[in-house]
RNA sequence: AGGGAAGUAGCGCAGUCCGGUAGCGCACCUGGUUUGGGACCAGGGGGUCGCAGGUUCGAACCCUGUCUUCCCUACCA
């Protein structure tokens, strides 16, 4: 048992907390809900962010960069998309500080220097990329237009948590324009496909794919997608969005462009975004009550070698194993450190090591070298294993492929034994209330009912799954027929 | 926003009731012994007690104001 960290079973949110921050993901900052993502944290967002890049621009997308501040006059341009974000902007007034006539050494807002129109801080840019689109579009001949950007956006939040909800976040975020809608929604599900694919095989986090209700539409699209992964406490986290905007954003910014037949039509658009957001949901995901636990394929560090040893030829024989070792590593790309700092101890290292994630751990003593072996220990099972010497490289590359398919699988079993089909509100209450997870029941298809089963029992429609089974059924709270089951749950 | 709690060393806390030289554990620094699951010994450094006023010979402690953080409720496309 850890000495730092917070059992899972005695504070969940805790524990959570302790494992950012034990961890060295991220640390807390002097600015009221904005955090520091540290290095080990960002080099694990690098990760993502590589493997990601690298498939949208397989699919055909580019990078460029938008302005962060958006005019309010541009940013209220789509109505709801501006009213659902309204409440979570930050606003800049003034761009002057003068000295205090009242306070030497201190600054205040030099009224005079209130801006003519306020900047709201970006909480998304469609606004600003169609204001920028219409510039750029006439023809059908400048379409598709395929971007991505990587940016921080700021969503004023009163609750924040680590990665999860923060004032100010990484993303990417995609804004595509189409000449036709079927091309659009076309892009709208290729993309859910990607992230589907990425956080599956990279993050080995099972999702389901699906379609959001009415109410958790994203504001301003037509529909929205998306991916939802399953927590270990049951609760869901909405692990990426792609949305088909339809014509919204180009009528509100009078984005239009001639045909081949020279007729005049409004730009189909998508937007699809993923953020440091995912990052909370690996950690949520995968870890235990001694640390983290990161899947091979994006851990900043895969293997890490400890050398265990007394006095100085000892250390030198170790050494030129370890190096040869480390060689071979390398020229299959595999990330490894050999940690011989002299000022820990070895069991120092064990514990910091797990606490950290790092997938593969491997002690090197004289012992073990008379016998030409190794101990390996996995971090996923947390079981240690003697390891001949001879072919060690190629075994270490088996054993990283086994635990990233280990770990999706058990996330996956988890997951599958935490759906319930339910078919009386009785069992909808008892369920969300002593079992956790997630919830399959029939829905009449009205907001309504939605919002009010949000009310009574705090779940929420996550998704309609998009590989549904179409089935006659009764509205698990009005009775009313239905024609299939959607996934419920609460939700992070 | 309403209710509750807390701000003292990098971290976790005691001291506040009852005013009188600012303490403990971990971490840190130096030296040594160690090294197969978070080492041990010895020595050492580090604080305007959240901030601003007030009471007092004297305030971490009492009074007033203020700021911040955390928890519960509310809010969270």
């Amino acid at each position: 048992m850890s000495k730092e960290i917070t059992a899972r079973a005695e504070d969940y949110s805790k524990w959570y907390n302790d494992l950012i921050i034990k961890g060295e993901l991220a640390d807390y900052s002097a600015v009221r809900g904005c955090m520091v993502i540290k290095p080990y944290g960002f080099a694990l967002w690098e990760n993502m962010r590589d493997v990601l890049d690298k498939r949208f621009k397989e699919t055909g997308h580019v990078n460029a960069y938008f302005p962060l501040f958006v005019p309010k006059s541009l940013f209220e341009a789509e109505e709801k998309n501006a009213e659902g974000f309204a409440k979570e902007c930050a606003v800049v007034t003034h761009y002057r500080l003068k000295t205090d006539p009242d306070n030497k050494g201190k600054l205040i807002v030099d009224p005079e220097a209130k801006l003519e129109e306020e900047l709201v801080v970006r909480p998304t840019s469609e606004a600003i990329i169609w204001n920028t689109y219409k510039n750029w579009i006439q023809s059908y001949r400048d379409l598709p237009i395929l971007i991505n950007q990587w940016a921080n956006v700021v969503r004023w939040e009163m609750r924040t948590r680590l990665f999860l909800r923060t004032a100010e976040f990484l993303w990417q975020e995609g804004h595509t324009a189409h000449a036709t809608k079927e091309e659009a929604l076309e892009e709208t599900v290729k993309m859910l496909n990607v992230y589907a694919e990425f956080v599956e095989h990279y993050m080995a986090l099972p999702v389901i794919k699906g379609v959001k209700s009415a109410n958790e539409r994203f504001a301003g699209a037509e529909d929205t997608y998306c991916i939802e992964a399953m927590m270990q406490d049951g609760k869901a986290l909405q692990a990426g969005t792609s949305h088909f905007l339809g014509q919204n954003f180009a009528k509100a910014f009078d984005v239009k462009f001639s045909d081949k037949s020279n007729n005049l039509d409004y730009v189909w658009a998508t937007s699809w975004g993923v953020s440091t957001r995912l990052i909370g949901a690996l950690v949520m995901a995968h870890s235990d009550d001694e640390g983290l636990i990161l899947p091979p394929r994006i851990a900043p560090l895969q293997v890490v070698i400890v050398p265990i040893y007394k006095g100085d030829d000892q250390k030198a024989m170790i050494d030129e194993k370890v190096d040869e070792l480390m060689k071979q590593l390398k020229a299959k790309g595999i990330r490894v450190k050999y940690d011989d700092n002299d000022q820990t101890r070895p069991g120092w290292k064990f514990a910091e090591y797990e606490k950290k994630g790092v997938p593969v751990r491997i002690t090197m003593g004289a012992r073990d070298l008379e016998n030409n072996i190794v101990e390996v220990a996995r971090r996923d099972e947390r079981t240690k294993e003697n390891y001949n010497l001879d072919g060690l490289a190629d075994k270490l590359e088996t054993l990283l492929e086994d635990i990233q398919q280990n770990m999706f699988l058990r996330a996956q079993n988890f997951r599958d034994s935490n759906i319930r089909r339910v078919d009386t509100w009785e069992e909808f209450l008892s369920t969300l209330d002593n079992q956790s997870g997630f919830i399959s029941a029939h829905w009449d298809g009205t907001p309504e009912t939605e919002e009010q089963i949000k009310e009574l029992s705090k779940a929420t429609i996550r998704c309609i799954p998009l590989d549904n089974p179409q089935e006659e059924g009764k509205c698990i709270l009005t009775g009313k027929p239905s024609t299939q089951r959607v996934l419920f749950a609460r939700a992070y």
